[in-house]
DNA sequence: AATAATATAGGACAAACACCTATATTTTTT
DNA sequence: AAAAAATATAGGTGTTTGTCCTATATTATT
């Protein structure tokens, strides 16, 4: 039982170095909580995580290079006991759901004070799980509720699919980024139509404006 | 002469906390910069600014509030002395000209490492304008052809048609509403998109997202 | 009056995409 | 444990869509 004395130790992701200065700084006033390493994408982290010791992960989805639920996915796939405490600047409420499901222990967004982080980081070290007041009242709420918003029933790669549309991309663009043929993309942007019961691209667009899930 | 040992005195402007931290612990590296104020948002930065002596005021303009070239354009009003250096998340080439026009006599990307913000900094405390190299290049570029805001370069149809676009409308759709073949749209939108110096609709839909000029 | 910018569109050809179908995999339901 | 539903992936085919080049009339600008 001398383990109380030890640091939890995290590495941090997330590609604006001044951030990650904040944070690491922000850690310097815990003395439970240590910054032991940092990655600057995607790509980095995957090969750190693998290599070294650490208690948690706190991650930017938004990063060049492998990012967001994908990033999500592989670090649970390689790493099942990491903890995965994830970090966003977008409004939390469309996304929570989401990243709970492909195996995130805890999602503050960057608004958070430095003690929203530090609590998210001591209950994800000690196996829990975190979401701020908000989302947890979100997600009790919701529960079983049949009218939720129309882009909450779409499967996570339609989703995907959904925000690259909506941002006007086409399908070729977006088959080339996600190494996946036209045609699926063709098949995905059916279904995302059916689910949302909308005929247009342009109908995609308007809805993801009006429900701010775009920048 | 004694003045070149007082040290530059600037208020940041950000929303995250933990943004604002990276910086204030950036600044203190340097001995010639003081981060003496902060503020979370444009209304707060208003105030302060009015009230209190800085030598620089470090803006980003994605945040809650009065934000954005708004926020700029207010500044310049009630200081016009105090020189404002950007701070900003987007890629810089499609805004950078645009706040500079409005006033700002810096512009910088969140990516940019410590260094580079300091410099920044230096440079427009002396009374000197800031772009990086990248910028730099594009403005001298473009300067005397596409000086003003991209999308007022626009000639009314031209303008009404990128709006269209940038909802997500088809070429044939536009073409039905306007009453003009598809053929003549898609010469509107050859025209936008050489103005605009962009080559995808997606383009001209982050822009238009971006700009607050939909919905 | 001369020049540039704007608004319109036809023809030819290429690319993009929708639609239908199909299969393997995963998840949920029973 | 079995059956059913949902998910993720594409191939083939044929049409829609749109680009590019060219052209002309009209309107602004100098």
């Amino acid at each position: 039982m001398v383990k109380t004395k030890e640091k939890i130790k995290i590495i941090i992701a997330d590609d604006h170095p001044l951030f990650r200065r904040g944070l690491k700084n922000a850690f310097a006033d815990t003395p439970d909580i240590e910054v032991v390493d940092e990655a600057e994408n995607g790509d980095e982290l995957l090969k750190k995580v693998s290599s070294a010791k650490y208690n948690i992960a706190l991650v930017d989805v938004a990063m060049p290079g492998k990012h967001g639920l994908d990033l999500l996915k592989q670090l649970r796939e390689d790493h099942p006991k990491l903890p995965i405490l994830v970090l966003t600047v977008y409004p939390e409420e469309h996304y929570a759901v989401r990243f709970f499901k492909a195996g995130a222990s805890g999602f503050i967004t960057k608004e958070s004070s430095t003690d929203q982080i530090y609590a998210a980081v001591r209950k994800v070290a000690s196996g829990g799980k975190y979401a701020s007041p908000l989302i947890t009242e979100k997600l009790a709420f919701d529960f079983g509720k049949t009218d939720r918003p129309l882009h909450e029933g779409l499967s996570d790669r339609e989703h995907q699919v959904f925000l690259m549309l909506a941002e006007g991309e086409s399908p070729t663009e977006i088959g080339k980024k996600l190494s996946l043929s036209v045609k699926t993309i063709s098949t995905h942007r059916s279904r995302i139509l059916e689910k949302m019961q909308m005929k247009k691209n342009s109908e995609l667009i308007h809805y993801a404006i009006s429900h701010r899930l775009l920048q």
